[in-house]
DNA sequence: AAACCGTGGCC
DNA sequence: TGGCCAAGGTT
């Protein structure tokens, strides 16, 4: 135990256990997903709840669970009605790897999600934090998560520094969430309050700009507490300029339908319907006159959308068809590999679009009415 | 190892 | 207003 003993401190032997009583009587436990130990409902919200705050995938979830209420029924639908499902979320391959990872539950595991962390860690989707999650609520694994809570927690008592999401800080940390699980006296019950511990502590009260300290567990240990450095720790994320990308979108009416067009399934917005795309004025002239429009040119008010790693300037330019042009040559929406549709303003959510061409259409819908 | 991948809330 | 980032994984 030698890797043990040189991270012990007063602290370590006490961790799980202090924590495990701030849980029970402090943390969250009337979340949607908690009050289970169903895998494909513990699962659906780990995917859901990556990078994205509770508030926001409540709806959702809700949502999901209403229209695939098993891992089977979750596999057996089409892809499109998953991401349509999903849309607004963000981080699409989310929901492309929560489709394959829920056909791969059904064919290959029996319907049945297997128990280990290892095995839970090589299906599509789940990496080694949210293995640990499901492990740990839906089996009693003894097994740590490592979230953004979590580092933030790790950074402040143990007084880590560094960006947590430079390789070198980030494994450091999993060493230290790894000696710090309870030990195998811990009950499936334990587990689990641990675990949501992890993530109670740093979302309800070691948040990140004004941390709750008089009332956290750790506050006589906390090196972040003690010291004063409760701003410095975590390191924030090195800044960087972020790229302008500018495009044309085509916003092609005939009557009340606007026709969508599906993304290729890598890159940004990954397997969605949006508008028809071209780099410039001129390109998105050609594109319409292929799809049969020669009406006039009307421009919308540009907007901005701002990514995690880049900004995108949208020139969408409107033309109207009124049934003189001619129509798409795939239109028919159950074709698996139609690649574009004409779709009501008022049917759009049927299908996946992306959050500002969403706006855009509902604003262009509002419009016209 | 670092870039890529969304969106909305917060201040 | 804009910078910052949230229950990360994949390539």
């Amino acid at each position: 135990m030698s890797s043990e003993t040189s991270l012990a401190s007063p602290l370590h032997a006490e961790f799980a256990a202090r924590l495990i009583a701030w849980q029970r009587q402090h943390g969250r436990h009337d979340l949607p997903w908690q009050n289970t130990r169903d895998p494909y409902r513990i699962w659906l919200s780990e995917i859901m709840l990556q990078q994205t705050q509770v508030a926001t995938v409540i709806p959702y979830y809700a949502r999901f669970l209403d229209r695939f209420p098993t891992v089977g029924a979750l596999a057996a639908a089409p892809l499109d009605d998953v991401m349509a499902l999903w849309a607004g979320l963000g981080y699409y391959s989310r929901a492309r790897n929560l489709h394959r990872c829920a056909q791969v539950v059904a064919d290959e595991h029996g319907g049945a999600f297997p128990a280990s962390v290892d095995a839970l860690a090589e299906l599509p989707g789940i990496g080694r934090s949210t293995a640990a999650a499901i492990a740990s609520f839906a089996f009693g694994a003894r097994a740590t998560i490592l979230d953004g809570n979590v580092k933030r927690v790790l950074a402040r008592v143990f007084g880590i520094d560094g960006f947590p999401g430079e390789k070198r800080v980030e494994n450091a940390m999993w060493v230290l969430a790894e000696s710090l699980v309870p030990g195998a006296h811990a009950s499936d019950a334990d587990v689990s309050a641990y675990t949501q511990g992890l993530m109670d502590l740093g979302a309800t009260l070691c948040v990140r700009g004004k941390p709750d300290c008089v009332r956290c567990p750790f506050a006589d240990d906390c090196v972040a507490n003690t010291t004063g450095r409760q701003r410095e720790l975590p390191a924030s994320r090195p800044k960087k300029a972020v790229p302008t990308r500018r495009t044309w979108m085509l916003v092609l009416l005939d009557g009340d339908a606007v026709m969508l067009e599906k993304r290729p399934p890598t890159g940004i917005w990954g397997g969605l319907w949006s508008l028809p795309e071209a780099p410039d004025e001129v390109a998105l002239g050609v594109r319409a006159r292929a799809f049969g429009a020669n009406g006039a040119v009307s421009p919308l008010a540009p907007l901005s959308h701002t990514f995690t790693h880049f900004r995108l300037d949208i020139e969408p330019r409107v033309i109207e068809l009124n049934g003189k042009g001619a129509q798409p040559a795939a239109v028919a929406l159950d074709a698996q590999d139609a690649q574009t549709a004409w779709v009501a303003l008022s049917g759009i959510d049927a299908f996946g679009v992306p959050a500002p061409v969403r706006k855009l259409l509902d604003g262009l819908r509002g419009s016209l009415l």
